[in-house]
DNA sequence: GATTGATCATGT
DNA sequence: ACATGATCAATC
């Protein structure tokens, strides 16, 4: 049997949605046979297996490009490990906090606000070994008039951080509804940001108002994940 | 048990 | 180097 390519974009979100049915049930086993692809050898080494196939099976336009997941939709995929009772167990990544432009940019212009404006939640169960995990049905998802207006104090908080030089005093515990964690190849990673005052110039490698910062990410909380989830659940 | 900071794989 | 896909694991 010859492993079947990566589907197509879908053409509408109903085409979308209706894929997602027909994988709904299949484990990530039973997924990757249909892709001919090995299965990772240990969970730690395929954190992102499960979603990465999710994308194949239904047609998202593959790539690392900073586009929505389905840029003729202009819709954003993500899975979404949950435990027994229905419960998000991580995190959700949004999009790198864009370090030398998040002091010009408004909300509206915001990648975190573009990437959240339409969401297709595909949830998975996080609780099984890798292999077993089974897709469940996934939803489609927009913040409401009040949600955005948290995701934009959220924003406009970090906003203020970084243009304040207090970027170092940004951890985790910041943010209602979205908050910012590293996001990096490791603790030691380093990306270019804004320059940081009194930071010892050419010990951090300032260079033209820029200096080495930890790259960083916006994510959203369980707490309002869990929210979605139940909502969509309810439905 | 929930949360925060650290980490893994892959593509361009 | 930096974007994509996230989960791991130490700590609160």
């Amino acid at each position: 049997m010859k492993a079947p390519r990566a589907a197509s974009p879908p053409q509408s979100e109903a085409e979308l949605e209706e894929r997602a049915r027909s994988i709904a049930g299949l484990t990530v086993r039973e997924l990757a046979a249909r892709f001919d692809l090995p299965l990772p050898e240990s969970s730690t080494r395929g954190k992102g297996f499960a979603g990465t196939l999710a994308e194949l099976a239904l047609g998202a336009s593959a790539g690392n490009r900073s586009e929505p997941d389905f840029v003729e939709l202009g819709v954003e995929l993500k899975t979404i490990p949950l435990d027994q009772r229905g419960r998000p167990l991580e995190t959700t990544f949004v999009t790198t906090v864009p370090l030398h432009q998040i002091l010009e940019l408004e909300f509206e212009q915001s990648p975190l606000y573009h990437k959240l404006r339409r969401v297709f939640f595909l949830p998975i169960e996080g609780e099984a070994p890798l292999p077993e995990r089974r897709f469940g049905l996934g939803f489609f998802y927009s913040p409401s008039e009040e949600e955005l207006a948290i995701i934009r104090r959220d924003w406009e908080l970090f906003g203020e951080l970084i243009a304040t030089q207090e970027m170092e005093s940004i951890d985790g515990t910041l943010g209602e509804i979205v908050q910012i964690r590293p996001k990096g190849r490791d603790a030691s990673d380093r990306v270019l940001g804004p320059l940081q005052e009194g930071s010892a110039e050419g010990a951090r490698g300032e260079e033209g108002g820029l200096a080495y910062a930890r790259p960083l990410g916006f994510y959203l909380r369980t707490s309002h994940t869990r929210a979605i989830v139940a909502r969509a659940l309810a439905l």
